[in-house]
DNA sequence: TATTGTTATACTCTATAACTATA
DNA sequence: TATAGTTATAGAGTATAACAATA
């Protein structure tokens, strides 16, 4: 059990106005009960994990229908041997294939199915009627103006800042 | 697999305007980032998973620092046993006691330690470190008073949707 | 030597159902 | 009978480290 960092110090961490603060707890608190009454309906409707929805949906925007396990892992998913193992599940569900990469031998591509994309279709009415009833419902145009800006502002900064694929990796001889 | 439901039809779902989908994904992408963030700064400065760390906040804002168990399930965990699991944690910690409830004996007070408010103090600095890097930064006091009254509108509304711990209950003796 | 992806393994969170005790 | 919380159990997601193969 760590706890051993240095008690708060006022004078040291400005600490977050008011309007910050709320603004924080509104977007965990709002975005945790979409994800989750998301996350019920996608199992229900197409027996899928919202990772597993976000790499179909990537995969189905994708030129050919197909990524890199790297790109994926870098947009979607965290750590690699996740993706690996979300890759097998859509795999053994038949809505992906993995080849290897027609460049990179070393790298796979994965690809949508044409099962995958029924699977796809079949999951998103239900999935923005969700939206559309927690999250939409209460905002007009204007809301939705004024949030896309900040949001979108946020998104671009936060993508900036880590490579998520980069740090974690490794080297044996490490000195 | 279920994927036994209907195929979309378009008609039938009007699907999202651009500005909608694009918020939405913002969204989405912006608490998953931060929250991660979040959690492994949590996790290296003071041995707490995000849900502790609500409810260890949530108590610490509290009257005596004390809520009841249904209070704490229904405002920061999904399921009773969740929170019954995550107590056990949390008390084995020292950072929360339980004790029967005062006024009703089938209840559960849980009330947070001098050590759980140190715990609270070592990591709240850090914690709002990251916010700032990750979040505030790149946002200015009009952002966030743009993303205020849509965020708290949305909020309110699902308040008033869920209420998340009387569903899942089911009497012994169903018909 | 560096990078890509996989494997083995383990840990945490969450949930369902059955159960006890109090209202 | 209904509600509060616990227990047992199981399943999913994620991560770390070691490994194989290609660049």
């Amino acid at each position: 059990m760590p706890a051993d960092a240095p008690a708060a110090d006022p004078a040291e961490t400005p600490g977050l106005n008011p309007a910050e603060l709320g603004v924080y707890f509104s977007l965990i608190e709002v975005s945790s009960l979409l994800r989750h009454a998301v996350e019920q309906q996608l199992r229900e409707a197409g027996g899928l994990s919202y990772v597993q929805f976000q790499l179909l949906a990537t995969l189905g925007d994708s030129p050919h229908g197909s990524q890199r396990m790297t790109t994926l892992a870098d947009g979607v998913v965290y750590s690699r041997s996740g993706l690996t193992h979300q890759a097998g599940l859509l795999e053994k569900m038949g809505l992906v294939t993995r080849a290897p990469s027609p460049d990179d031998e070393r790298g796979v591509t994965l690809t949508i199915t044409a099962r995958g994309r029924e699977v796809l279709a079949a999951v998103f009415p239900g999935h923005i009627e969700v939206l559309r009833a927690l999250f939409l419902a209460p905002l007009d145009a204007d809301d939705i103006a004024a949030l896309a800006g900040p949001l979108d502002r946020v998104r671009t900064h936060m993508r900036q800042i880590p490579p998520r694929s980069a740090a974690p990796r490794r080297r044996k001889n490490a000195d």
